[in-house]
DNA sequence: AAAAATCGTTGATAAATATCAATTAATTAT
DNA sequence: ATAATTAATTGATATTTATCAACGATTTTT
């Protein structure tokens, strides 16, 4: 974990935010000054829960995962973040502590900004707070289709739409080809590692797919896509 | 489904909700003109899922569930509503439209304050911004832990979860006795009806419960908390 | 009050999913 | 490179959960 101080000025970076695009030129500044730039290596926790929440991030370079610690070490894992994003969470304003665990998937960097700072803008920036509102609203819509994904569909389908989300939005620079950890598409799923393989392989034997080592080749987008509502 | 217009002034109402308290006087006023009270009869749908969100309401008396429709007909219960309560949704300030459906359980009276009016205020008061921003990101904490109950418990824990919930948080002015329909009890715990019913049986079996006709009576709260972290 | 509809219950069975154990492949550290 | 560690895979089996069908009880409607 490497920390540099502002190594660039960040407007290339806050303004692909729609978030911060509210911000005046003084507000902005201020975040310039008071953010920390930090790397982190693969498997390196960026936030975990449980701890005070003291920043948020925006995730610069590199990949992460944000997922749920849940019964027995098993992990929900909620999505995955590619810059330019900036993470926060639902203890902002209410307990003010992590309710997610964040890691570097990738080696990833991501500039620290600290809570008080950001309180100090949304009282001053009307425009600010509506957007954050808008924010934690499009996630909560994102959690009922999980919290209905995860709950009503078979193994098959919801194997199917985290493909698709995988390929989509996550690896959608890649040639289609998503290199994803098994315990990983195991926790998205929220099912066991042994099952995860299994539904893989099936899909392989079908043709939708093809497995090379770590990475996961989609065949047959449209076949997936219809497991994913059908099955 | 019966319509007043202003029965009463709402201050006694609107003063027990934490969110409305930054309002300033004028505002509260606004408030008060524009609203709009309306009585609903048990199983009556005030907000259907997937409509135009255009208006938000506060619950005045009765009970509210709200839950999603999810996959060939199944719903997803996710919390009942008790006066006094301000029952919003995602969609605001995102795409306007209800993400869940809300329908009257007891006989429900409930103001409705349209979201033009809701957006002015927030426009206006910062302070009702920050409120409704905790009041979200409250919500989004219980999400994740339905998402964590729903996932990785059994059937047991999460009968046993959704009963102290239901004792303490719903019924919680009886005397301990929870009058709930079969089915609900299912959408609110994401298990078949049956299901819901033999683990309610093997409470009843093991003295946890006692259950006549439609209430379930709680007898050892204990064991149900011990089950519902445990089992 | 009778009929119709809904709700609760139970048993038998099938389907879905997890667990355990063993083995092989891939990756990382020495 | 070689050893050590971690990840992927597979099979056998047990557990969990849903489905289907039947029936009794309750509530609602006529």
């Amino acid at each position: 974990m490497e920390e540099k101080k502002n190594p660039k000025h960040c407007g290339a970076c806050l303004t692909k935010l729609p978030i911060f695009k509210s911000l005046s030129e003084e507000q902005f500044d201020l975040v310039n000054q008071i953010r920390c730039r930090v790397k982190f290596r693969p498997g390196e926790v960026i936030f975990k829960q449980g701890t005070a929440m003291t920043h948020i991030i925006v995730v610069n370079e590199g990949l992460v995962k944000i997922y749920l610690e849940g019964i027995n070490n098993r992990n929900l894992l909620l999505r995955f973040a590619r810059p330019v994003t900036i993470i926060g969470g639902p203890g902002f304003f209410t307990d003010f502590r992590n309710h997610v665990t964040t890691m570097a998937v990738e080696e990833t960097s991501a500039c620290f900004i600290d809570i008080n700072t950001l309180s100090e803008l949304i009282k001053v920036n009307k425009d600010f707070s509506a957007d954050l509102l808008k924010w934690v609203n499009t996630h909560t819509i994102n959690n009922y289709r999980k919290l209905i994904e995860l709950t009503q569909k078979g193994m098959h389908g919801r194997i199917a739409g985290a493909l698709l989300y995988l390929s989509e939005e996550v690896f959608n620079e890649r040639n289609g080809d998503i290199p994803i950890k098994r315990q990983d598409l195991a926790d998205l799923t929220a099912m066991s590692k042994e099952s995860a393989i299994r539904i893989l392989k099936e899909f392989k034997d079908e043709h939708i797919i093809t497995v090379e080592g770590n990475t996961i080749i989609i065949n047959n987008k449209q076949k997936l896509a219809q497991i994913s509502t059908t099955g």
